[in-house]
DNA sequence: CTGAAAGCGCTTACAG
DNA sequence: CTGAAAGCGCTTACAG
């Protein structure tokens, strides 16, 4: 049934040249005459022929594939960075190989994919890898950078927010609104996220001689919903509540205003990730806004130069941020 | 510095056999004895031999790669829909080559794309697809399949939700709990998803003597405000809204509550989609829950039997799905 | 059950 | 500037 595609022999016959020279006139940068180009041309595209860039991925030992590896998960922020990763790679001609991890752990079964089509490098966002696995992959020569996520254990680049310092900051800003009884919901607790953004905010409260409730989350709507119900029942309930998360923080928001209670004169909230629904006027959520683009192209950049150079050093970079301060904060008097 | 990776030759060498039984030893199916099979796997596994699948793609004329295209939108579902996919490709055997559209229309470079890597299938997700994209991927004998959206110029095959019957449906029950005087808010207009929701919606009004205000949107939140807005300075304001999807059904949610109105007691309001956000609690949204799975699963598999079949007929599969019920809709009494 | 050989569609020294 | 030839890493008739 199928009809065999066209191939350089083919169009080498008709422009009557070798399929070398076809060859070249698809490589940029080879010697041909501007004559016999226009000939070949002109043949390829009545003939519809394209490069076939196994072929070539095979001959040149370069694909031109990246592959990005995710975790399946509800919050936009990675639907939002997997856009721009792929438009990324795009402007420098690499192409995605997609997966979804649907465990913490990227499996073997995803590295077993990316081995086989021999990807240039590999992007891990929002999931766990083994050193096993990061081991297997450098033996490779492939190399990988997680985004947002890092191991103290895994010779591995990474690009992250300063996520320490954010939380720091963010703490400094509710101490100067004149909080008194802050609270911070965590997300999953096996990421260095949700735990780098849990000591920044306890160190810089214990450096003012206050000590936050911490009540467990999960990244997730519901987890952090129940978290904050929980808090609401204690003794003595906070006045500013910061969500590991902006989908935690909205869980927050949402049941703090269940429970009656008007925000932030009753209790403040503050999230992290600023995703575009946290400016929607029903929730107008203060948060620490990730430079998503920076991170991206230092992200990229980063692999790629990895790869033209060999083993480097691996190296964890940070980027900042900044507060964005909406209706859910506000100074007490 | 690349150090080249290990090939079947070698670990014919060191298994002393040839270098065929190594690629049989890979290849289901094949004839291998269960002695030298253990050899060979052996002393891969050693080795950390895996079979280089471009070169494999390449002798056997099928790369087991699915090229996926996707608009860049804020609307969660699709991050749904994409996982989904994913998986469900992969559960097949086949891997994800995925691609981001910035415009409406599926550009010619992304088109280059899949058929530079020898993609056996396209799916094409809220993008639209001129006819002659679709011809070029014909020609070069690759099935293209639209998810949920079509289109009739196109001879192409297309899974998606029966959005004329669920408007239908939708402004049954409306009418059925008592309201006078629907609105519709469009999604984007040369989406045949918005319109089939419009017209479904429309007709059946229409034929209980009634008809829906009309106001523009484009599937965003933001728009579905500044529309929700616009409809309530009218004279008449209607009590029920029904947006053409859940992003835009939420963004007249908070328009109807900044104004001081109630829901449902003063308007009613339904999306489409079921996206998880709906079942929140500051939400509680009524809407049209899409058989996700389902349409998902059918996607797939057509688009696979038309891979071995070579061209069948290009046809339209529609799938139901049901309403669900929540706050933000009410009998009237 | 196994090996030698041809060939998938390309790139790239090598010669001219 | 161009062509003939080797080779990337595999699969698969063909012969034994």
């Amino acid at each position: 049934m199928k009809k065999k595609s066209v191939n350089a022999m083919e169009v080498a016959r008709l422009a009557k040249v070798s399929q070398s020279t076809v060859s070249r006139v698809f490589t940029p940068g080879s010697n041909v005459s501007e004559k016999t180009k226009r000939k070949v041309l002109e043949v390829a595209r009545e003939l519809g022929y394209r490069p076939n860039a196994l072929a070539r991925g095979l001959i040149m030992n370069k694909t031109n594939i990246v592959g990005l590896a995710m975790r399946d998960i509800e919050n936009p922020f990675y639907h939002e960075v997997l856009g721009k990763f792929t438009k990324g790679l795009r402007d420098r001609g690499y192409h995605v190989l997609f997966v979804y991890t649907e465990n913490d752990e990227i499996q073997q079964e995803e590295i077993t994919q990316f081995l086989e089509y021999s990807v240039e490098g590999v992007i891990v966002t929002d999931a766990y890898l083994s050193s096993k696995v990061v081991s297997q992959l450098h033996e490779n020569n492939i190399p990988v950078i997680l985004f947002n996520r890092y191991s103290k254990d895994i010779p591995c680049y990474s690009v992250s927010c300063d996520n320490y310092a954010a939380a720091q900051q963010i703490a400094r800003y509710l101490h100067e609104q004149g909080y008194q009884n802050m609270a911070f919901i965590t997300g999953r607790e096996n990421t260095s996220t949700s735990q780098d953004r849990q000591r920044g905010f306890c160190d810089f409260l214990q450096g003012v001689g206050m000590a936050p409730i911490i009540e467990k989350g999960d990244f997730t709507y519901e987890k952090a919903y129940e978290a904050t119900l929980r808090m609401l029942a204690r003794e003595v309930r906070p006045d500013a509540i910061f969500g590991a998360n902006d989908i935690t923080a909205l869980g927050a928001l949402d049941a703090v205003k269940a429970k009656g209670l008007s925000v932030p004169d009753d209790i403040a909230i503050v999230g992290f990730d600023n995703i575009k629904m946290t400016s929607w006027p029903s929730h107008e959520l203060t948060t620490w806004e990730q430079p998503v683009d920076e991170m991206i192209e230092l992200t990229i950049d980063t692999l790629l130069n990895d790869m033209k150079m060999g083993s480097v050093e691996p190296a964890s970079k940070l980027v900042s941020g900044q507060l964005i301060e909406r209706r859910t904060t506000k100074k007490k008097i």
